[in-house]
DNA sequence: ATGGTCGTTCTACGA
C-alpha cells in the first residue's frame, strides 16, 4: 500500500496538479492538507473518475484536510475523537483504508513564538497525545499524515542560523513531536534517509526551491507496528517543479500491507 | 539590496 501527503495550498488553484499526480503516481491513499474548502465545493466527483472514494473536513476558506482513497474509507471521524470542545479549525480527520488507520493533518503554523496561535498549536499538539494514548495504540496500523509545521532536526532546515526564536523548529514544538516518536510512532523518511537537505516545503519567494532553501516539516509517522512491513519513502520534488505548484510537495511511504 | 510569492479575497493578511 502506498500512502502520500500533500499540503496543496488551496485544492481549488491545485485541482489540475493534483489529478496529474493521482493519474501518474496511483497512489492507495493520498492525504490532503489546506484545501482552503468548504465540505460543499470539494471536488469529490472529479476524484471519483480517477478511481478514488474521497472525505473531506472542511470549514470555509481556511485550512481543511482530505482523504482520498482507492482502497476504502470506513470509520471517518472529524477532528479530535475526545467528546470536547471542537477545534475552531478544520484540520484533522481520520478514515480507515484498506485496514490501515489514517490521519491526515494541518498542524497549526504557530506564526511566532509570541504569538497566541503558538500556544494554540502546542495545546494542538498536546490533544493529539492524549487522544493517541486514549484510544490507539503503536500495536495497531496508523498513520498520521500532514503538514505538522514541524522540522524535527536542524538538517531538517537550511540553515538553523536562520531560525533563532522561531516557530517551527522551537524546543516545546520538537518535544511535541518527539512525544509521538516516544508513545510508538516512527518516523517513516528519517529510518529510510538520514541524509540532511531533504525537504517537503521551500517558500515561494526569492527561489527558495532552486537554491535549496527548504525545510521538512511534512510527515508520515507510522506506528512501530509497521515498522517491519515498511518500504520505500519517497520526497516527489517534481512536484514542487513545473506550473502553479504547492509551496509543499509530497511525501509518499509504501507499506507491505 | 536584508526583498523577492502566492493563496484567500478586494485590502491586507496568512503562510
Amino acid at each position: 500500500m502506498r500512502v502520500a501527503t500533500w499540503n496543496v495550498n488551496s485544492l481549488n488553484a491545485r485541482l489540475p496538479r493534483v489529478e496529474e499526480w493521482l493519474t501518474e503516481m496511483q497512489p492507495d491513499v493520498l492525504c490532503l492538507q489546506e484545501t482552503k474548502l468548504s465540505d460543499e465545493a470539494f471536488p469529490a466527483l472529479t476524484f471519483a473518475a480517477l478511481g478514488y472514494e474521497s472525505v473531506h473536513h472542511g470549514y470555509s476558506q481556511w485550512n481543511g484536510v482530505a482523504i482520498l482513497s482507492r482502497v476504502g474509507i470506513d470509520d471517518v471521524v472529524n477532528g479530535f475523537p475526545d467528546g470536547a470542545e471542537p477545534d475552531r479549525d478544520a484540520r484533522l480527520l481520520w478514515a480507515t483504508c484498506g485496514g490501515l488507520r489514517v490521519a491526515s493533518m494541518y498542524v497549526p503554523n504557530g506564526r511566532s513564538l509570541d504569538d497566541e496561535h503558538y500556544q494554540y498549536k502546542l495545546g494542538w499538539l498536546a490533544r493529539l497525545h492524549r487522544v493517541l494514548e486514549a484510544q490507539c495504540s503503536p500495536d495497531q496500523p496508523l498513520v498520521l499524515c500532514g503538514d505538522y509545521n514541524i522540522a524535527p532536526g536542524n538538517d531538517d532546515v537550511w540553515d538553523m542560523g536562520q531560525f533563532n526564536d522561531s516557530t517551527h523548529v522551537s524546543r516545546p514544538e520538537r518535544d511535541a513531536f518527539e512525544a509521538l516518536l516516544g508513545w510508538g510512532m516512527i518516523d517513516v523518511l528519517r529510518a529510510r534517509h538520514p541524509d540532511d537537505g531533504l525537504y517537503t516545503y521551500w517558500d515561494y519567494r526569492a527561489g527558495s526551491f532552486h537554491k535549496r532553501m527548504g525545510m521538512r516539516i511534512d510527515h508520515i509517522l507510522a506506528s512501530r507496528v509497521l515498522a517491519d512491513r515498511l518500504g520505500f519513502v519517497f520526497i516527489d520534488r517534481n512536484a514542487r517543479k513545473g506550473t502553479k505548484p504547492s509551496d509543499h510537495t509530497v511525501l509518499m511511504a509504501e507499506f507491505d500491507l
